[in-house]
DNA sequence: TAGATTGTTAATCGATTAACAATC
DNA sequence: TAGATTGTTAATCGATTAACAATC
C-alpha cells in the first residue's frame, strides 16, 4: 500500500485551496508530454515553495520517489483521485439569469468529470425553454428531483434574495454540496459543503489593492 | 486628524479578503436603518471573532468609540474609502463570451462604483453587434482605447490561450488593475494588481471536500 | 460616575520554510 | 556506489485570539 491512511489528520484549508492548481498544472505538464518532475521545478512553475508543495502533496500519500522525483502523469491521477474527479458529479443549477446562462452554456464541465443534470427557474417565461439542449424546469419540483435523482452538487445562480432558500430546499433533498454564485454567506449544516463564487468582492478586492498602490 | 497614518505598515492579505464582507454587511445594516453596533455584534454577523474585528479595522483607523461601539452609517462610509469606492472605477471587458455577455448584462457594477466603458472581443462576427448598449470594438483597438481612455480595470474573459497577450496588451497600455476570469495565472509586473476568478478551481475544491466528507 | 466597549499588546495557534536523514 | 531528491521533523513566520488598560 503506498498510499498512507492519513484519515484521521484534517487536511489544512490551505492545503486544499491550492489542489486545484497543482491539478491544472499537473493537466497541463501532461499533455505536453512531461514524464518526470521535482518538487523544485514543479513548485516554480505553480508558484510555491518545493518543501511545501512536498508537504502537501503528503497528506495524501507518498507519490514520489527519492532521487528521481514525481512521475508526472502518476502524480497527476493521484491527485484527480484525491479530488474525487474520478467519479462523475452530478449536477443541477438553479437560476436561468446571467451567469446561469453562462455556466449552462461552458463546456468547461464537460471537460472535467461534472455534469448538468438538469436545470430550475422560477421565471414562468423561462420554464419550458431550452438552453444548451436542457429544457428549463420549474423550480418547485427542484426538490423531488434532486431526491428522485441523486444530485451531488447544486449550483445557486439566482438573487440574493430568494438564495436562502433554494439552499434550505436542496439541503432537505439530500444535496452534498452547493456551488453558490448569490452574494450572500448561506446558512447550511455542517455536513454540507458550501464554496462560494462572490464574484463582486473580488472586485472590491481589487479595487482596493489598485487604490492602495 | 481620527485616522492614523500607517501607510508604512503592510496591510496582511487574509485582512483585505475580509474587506469586502465587512463592506456587504454594513451595507446591508445601514438599509436596515441599523444606527450603533459593537464588534462583537457585527463579527456575530459577518462570522469573525470580535477581536479579529477589532484588529483588521485598526489597520485603517481608529473608527469606534469606547463605551459605544461603531456608528453603523460612519464605519460603512470609512470602509468604502478604505476600499477606494468613493471614486469611480473605469473598466474595459475583453472577450464577450459566455462569462463575458453575462458580466455586461450584469447590474451589480453600477450599484458599486465601477462601470463598463468599452467591451472587446477578435470574432468578425461579433465586432459592431451590440450588447446592453456597449457595441463590440474589435480587440485591436484595445490598447490605443485603455491609452486614450484612461481606465483603470482590465476584465479578462476570453480563453486561456490568448489571455497572457491580452494582460500583456493592458499592461503596456497603463493599466492598473486585471480582474481575471479566464482559468490561467497571468505573468504580470509586480505594481499590476490582478485578482483572479478561477471558477473551474472553486468547483473542484467543493469535489474534494464532499468527497472528502 | 459606572458600565461598556474600544484599541492594542501579549499569548497562542496554524501555516510555511529550513534542514536533513532516509532511500531510490 | 554516489548523487539526487523525497518524506518528515524542527524552526520560523504570520495570523488569530485572549486579555486588559484606556476612555467614551
Amino acid at each position: 500500500m503506498s498510499k498512507k491512511n492519513k484519515d484521521s489528520i484534517v487536511i489544512p484549508t490551505a492545503v486544499i485551496k491550492r489542489l486545484p492548481k497543482y491539478h491544472r498544472y499537473l493537466e497541463q505538464l501532461v499533455h505536453e508530454g512531461r514524464e518526470k518532475i521535482s518538487s523544485q521545478q514543479l513548485g516554480d512553475i505553480v508558484g510555491v515553495s518545493a518543501p511545501q508543495l512536498r508537504q502537501d502533496l503528503n497528506y495524501f500519500g507518498n507519490f514520489g520517489q527519492q532521487g528521481y522525483g514525481y512521475n508526472v502523469k502518476k502524480l497527476y491521477n493521484s491527485l484527480a483521485e484525491v479530488m474525487g474527479i474520478q467519479n462523475k458529479s452530478k449536477m443541477v443549477l438553479v437560476g436561468v439569469g446571467n451567469i446561469g446562462q453562462a455556466l449552462v452554456n461552458s463546456k468547461d464541465f464537460e471537460k472535467r468529470s461534472f455534469y448538468l443534470s438538469a436545470i430550475f427557474d422560477s421565471d414562468p417565461k423561462l420554464i419550458g425553454s431550452e438552453i444548451n439542449n436542457l429544457e428549463v424546469k420549474d423550480v418547485a419540483t427542484l426538490k423531488d428531483y434532486i431526491r428522485e435523482n441523486n444530485v451531488d452538487i447544486g449550483i445557486i445562480a439566482v438573487p440574493g434574495s430568494v438564495a436562502q432558500e433554494i439552499a434550505d430546499n436542496m439541503v432537505e433533498s439530500g444535496i452534498k454540496g452547493i456551488w453558490n454564485f448569490s452574494p450572500v454567506d448561506l446558512k447550511t449544516p455542517q455536513a454540507i459543503q458550501v464554496e462560494n463564487e462572490h464574484l463582486t468582492e473580488g472586485l472590491l478586492r481589487l479595487s482596493f489593492k489598485v487604490k492602495d498602490e
